[in-house]
Formats: C-alpha cells, sequence, structure tokens
DNA sequence: TTGTGAACAATACAATTGTATTGTCGTTGG
DNA sequence: CCAACGACAATACAATTGTATTGTTCACAA
C-alpha cells in the first residue's frame, strides 16, 4: 500500500521493514523464480533478519500471495487509467510499463509462465482491456461480446505480453542493455511497423489460403453448418 | 537422437532408458522449472532408480545441458524445414508447433524465462527465420541486413513466442483444453483477424502520433542529426 | 511504574535434495 | 572360464531450506 516501487527512484530506506522485505521478495521471485528465490535471500536482499520475514509474512507462501496481491493491485490501477484514456491498446503500451515499473513486470512474467492464480487475473484484465479496445475501434469486425473479439483479444494480450516476458531475448538481438530506459519506445515502433506489413499479409490472397485449410482441418468433411 | 518425442505418441516403453530419463527430464523442468524439478522426481517419472539418472547424465546441470541440447536439435531441424518452404512467417506456424511438440514447446518456454543459453540459440533461430521472411515478403520496408529488419523481426518472433509460452493462459481464454488438438488453429485464425485490423491502426493517424511522440521522446531536442 | 505487545533477531530442527559410495547382475571380449 | 565393464539399484551423507521456538528491545497504555 505504501511503497513507491512502481515510481521510479525509491529512497530504499524510508520504507517501512515490511515494505522492504515485500519488495525485496518480489525481485528475487522474479529473478530466480518461487522455488529457487530464499526466505535467505530476501531476508538479506531486504537487509533484515529471517526471523524478520517469518514475523511479518508467516510462510513463503503467504509472502507469495502478499507479492501477488500488491502485483495485481499495482496493475489494476495501471490499466484502468490506461483504458480510461485509450492508450491501452498502443503498441508502446507494453514498452512504457516496462519503463516505469521493471520489477513488477519481471515478477508478473515470472508469475504468468508459474500460472499463478495473480498472473491470470492481470493477464484477464489485460485481455478485457484488449477486448475492450478492438470492439470500440473495429465495431463491425469485433462486436462487444462476440468470440471474435473475445479471441482476438486473447491473442492480443499474449503477443503483447510476449514482448515483456521475452523483454530479455528482445533487448538481446535490439543491442541494448534491457535496464536502459529511453529505449523501450523502440520496440513500440517495431510493432507498428510489424503490424503494418502482417496486416497486408493477412489480408493477402496467400493468408486467404491459410484460412481455408485451418478451416478444412476444424471440419474435415467442409460441409456447411 | 533416438527419441520420437517430437513425433505424435510414443510407446513409452521401447526407448532407452536414457531416453526415457531424458524426455522426462524435459516434462519435469518444463513443468516445475528447473529449481522445482528433483532428481527424484525425474527418476520416478521415467520409472528408474535415482541412481540411474546419476549414471547417465552425472549431475542435474549436466542434465539441464543434455535437454538443452536436445531441444536446440529438434528446433533447429523443424526451423530450417519451416524456413524452407517459407511457412516459417504464417501464424499458424507456432500454433502448427504446439501440436506436434508440445512437451518441447514447453520445455522451451520454461527456458525462454530462465534464460538458459539454449533458449537464446532458439530465439535468435527464430528471429533470424523472421528477418528472412520479412526481407523476402517485403525488400523495400525491410531490406536485409537493415535494423529495421532486424528489430521487426526480434518483436514478431518475441510477440509469436509469446502465444506459445502463455498457451495456457490463451486457453483459458479461448475455453478449450491446452492439451486438446485442433484447436490451436483457432489462435492462428484469430492471429490473423487481428494482424489485419491492427496492419490498419498501424497506418492510422493516431499511430503517426505515437510515432512521432516516441521520436520526440528518442530525440528531446527534435533536431535533425 | 509496570506490563503488554509488537518489531526484530538468533538459533534449533526436521525435511528435502544433490551427490558420492558401494554393490549386484548380465554381457562381452580374451 | 573369467575378468572387465556398463546398466542399474540402494544407501549414506552433507548442504540447503522452510519453519518453529525462544529471547531481546522498545514504545505505549493503565
Amino acid at each position: 500500500m505504501s511503497s513507491d516501487f512502481t515510481a521510479g527512484e525509491r529512497p530504499e530506506s524510508d520504507l517501512t521493514a515490511r515494505a522492504r522485505v515485500r519488495d525485496a521478495a518480489l525481485t528475487q521471485f522474479a529473478e530466480h523464480g518461487f522455488k529457487g528465490a530464499t526466505m535467505r535471500g530476501i531476508a538479506e536482499a531486504a537487509g533484515v533478519s529471517l526471523g524478520l520475514v517469518q514475523h511479518h509474512f508467516g510462510s513463503k507462501d503467504a509472502l507469495r500471495e502478499a507479492c501477488d496481491a500488491f502485483v495485481v493491485e499495482a496493475f489494476r490501477h495501471r490499466l484502468t487509467r490506461s483504458a480510461a484514456d485509450g492508450t491501452l491498446g498502443e503498441p508502446g503500451f507494453m514498452a512504457d510499463l516496462y519503463e516505469t515499473s521493471g520489477p513488477l513486470l519481471r515478477y508478473l512474467a515470472r508469475a504468468l509462465v508459474d500460472d499463478s492464480p495473480a498472473a491470470a487475473t492481470v493477464f484477464d484484465q489485460l485481455a478485457a482491456g484488449a477486448e475492450a479496445f478492438l470492439s470500440e475501434t473495429w465495431p463491425d469486425r469485433f462486436p462487444a461480446g462476440s468470440t471474435a473479439a473475445r479471441e482476438a483479444a486473447a491473442v492480443m494480450a499474449a503477443m503483447h505480453s510476449g514482448t515483456v516476458v521475452l523483454h530479455g531475448h528482445l533487448a538481446r538481438r535490439f543491442e541494448f542493455d534491457p535496464l536502459d530506459r529511453a529505449n523501450t519506445t523502440r520496440i513500440g515502433k517495431a510493432m507498428l511497423d510489424l503490424y503494418a506489413a502482417m496486416g497486408e499479409f493477412a489480408t493477402s490472397s496467400t493468408a486467404e489460403r491459410i484460412r481455408e485449410s485451418a478451416n478444412a482441418y476444424d471440419d474435415p468433411n467442409g460441409e456447411p453448418r
């Protein structure tokens, strides 16, 4: 509640010990995974004793739940705000997120592949936001509540999350320091270029052939429903 | 070398014990992560003793390296083949991959976020394939060897990998069993629909405004170089 | 003042886990 | 025939790790 983890620089010392432990846990979980992170490692990173970590959170599972709740709340804030001004569908949204709250996103990336319930919640919110964006922008193609909108939004959420979860590999290919700011906008621009090109591909005859072969796979008899 | 892990059904019993241990390790590592998986769990899943796992692979790290090498080789095969017939850029490629070699992909998904060297190799091959696809399809927009091609390809690799790494969440939103075949094609079709729509967005005036604001961020002075 | 409880630390303990050691059995090469 | 070697198993061992226990300090209310 009272951590400025999401806002750029943090004093690191004026935080309550409990908040410092939670922040350290977020980083350790993100870096080594839930199993890989240790209570003692978290305590050391937070500059407190092992006993204090237990005193405030009880168990390792409870600590994870606290981290999950914190991340869910932080992203809910962020997502509702971006959904309000309609920037959620923009390709730069994810890159921007990574800039302002790196540790949070790295934790979320881990949680997404460990499929913790918190990650599912955030992903669902992301997909819901994407669905709203698609339905508002193209009401004809993605009617609100349609499965077309729902499925396209899910894919959009997965693909855009991919640029976050795989941010390390992306950075290696871009040849810049993954922690360096002012470089994440290049990812957003590359996404726009890619979308522009692949948009043509998706409406080409080649793509149409792919769609048909996919239909044939879904329905081998080729009969109309 | 002699495992048909990548080909649909596997007899599970006519494999050499060493291969069965490797296959079990792939599944266990994919399911619980490297730290979370245990030697004893792998031995039990393979139906052998703990001692045999050590006898064949020496240590847990060596076992991971063996898994890495196997996965890299399997994907190299698959990618070079798909690059040959030009299907690598098609949105259904990833979904198709998931169908035919699910355990392999789940292992790769874990490796990608644990950033093992093997995952980096596969991702680089994926990005290289995507770059070739882009440069061949749009030589004007993505000239071979240009940074535009390189960066767009990296983003494409990350986004498409996202549909694999986050396949569990995708399946939850699609409301079908992630292990069920004949459903992954719907992901490919949704990707085409999304690309078609976002392609228009990427060429809209809104996107152009985004590009400009990104440029301003890169170069606050706005001065020409 | 006193005592009550929270913040914080140090230690003890049992379970897990990777690895080393030792042993058995079947095959194979001389 | 037998020695050697690899496949395979059982056990032992030390290190790590989560958690329980106990103790200390200090603020604050009665």
